[in-house]
DNA sequence: GCTGAAAGTCGGCACCT
DNA sequence: AGGTGCCGACTTTCAGC
């Protein structure tokens, strides 16, 4: 279910990600369009599930995560269940921010988010490397920052001729 | 910078984090708060950092665009800034989503999202290779995503007593 | 598919507890 | 700190074009 977005749906999607609360009636003096069209339109990108949702954007260090990491998890394939164990242990951490199956040599890319490093340490130690199935972990601290683009859709404008 | 934000805060964050879009009267109502406390302490969130923005949440699959992928790059050192020249070169490429200094053997994690695999394969041979300084680059295209967590509050309730 | 008007609802503020 | 009440602005629906 792709839908065909013209010029206008792209620039309320620009909007809604810059600023996800702005008032109905702003978004539509901004895309010149009346208030009853634009909405419309924005009940139709949600229907369709071009936007899934709307949320706050927290900044993790005010709230005393300092902590980030790119782990990869490699797996000891003969272990029973290890996919299905392995992902289940995933759910009840909430340091896991994010998992991703992946090619090449490890089995999983995780983001995690720690308060410190003696958390991200315990949380290594004792609970990634003793979960079932674990053979091996590359664990990478985030030094810094460099790029977070907010937007995915700047990437639809190139080479792209919709 | 950092607040001490009571289980309230705590309340009205899971509850922006799920619904970015709820009306301070909703949230209010979520939160047995009176409407005029509740805006008070957003506003207040807002003003302090803790919430940085308000977005929408996209669908990259319904946006056309089908491949992820986390791409490690090291840099040869021995070629003058380095550093700055990449990461002016990071600025100018839509299809990277996300750029991380990182620990261990890579200087770099990139997030990288793409329309398909060839546009991948493009970005990576004619831009990332050919980039000033890049010596090698490990690239992972993401199969499957395991957890996204949407909100980042949960690590927070683990060991913590705020 | 867009516009415009009407009715219900909300956000923001002053003021009080 | 939290609650109440008010007014201007907004959202949302339903006509008509």
């Amino acid at each position: 279910m792709r839908l065909n977005l013209d010029k206008i749906d792209l620039r309320i999607l620009e909007c809604l990600q810059a600023e996800g609360r702005i008032s109905n009636q702003d978004l539509a003096a901004r895309i010149a369009l009346s208030p009853s069209a634009c909405l419309r339109r924005v009940k139709l990108l949600e229907d369709a599930g071009v936007i899934s949702g709307y949320q706050c954007v927290l900044d993790p260090v005010k709230l005393g995560l300092e902590v980030e990491a790119v782990v990869h998890v490699s797996m000891r394939h003969e272990v029973p269940n290890w996919h299905e164990t392995f992902v289940s242990a995933l759910q009840d951490w909430p340091e896991v921010v994010s998992a991703r199956i992946v090619t090449g040599g490890a089995n999983y890319m995780l983001v995690v988010r720690t308060r410190d490093v003696s958390h991200y340490s315990d949380f290594i130690v004792n609970r990634l490397y003793r979960a079932p199935g674990v053979r091996d972990i590359q664990s990478n601290i985030v030094l810094g920052s460099i790029k977070q683009q907010t937007s995915v859709l700047d990437v639809l404008s190139v080479k792209n001729g919709s």
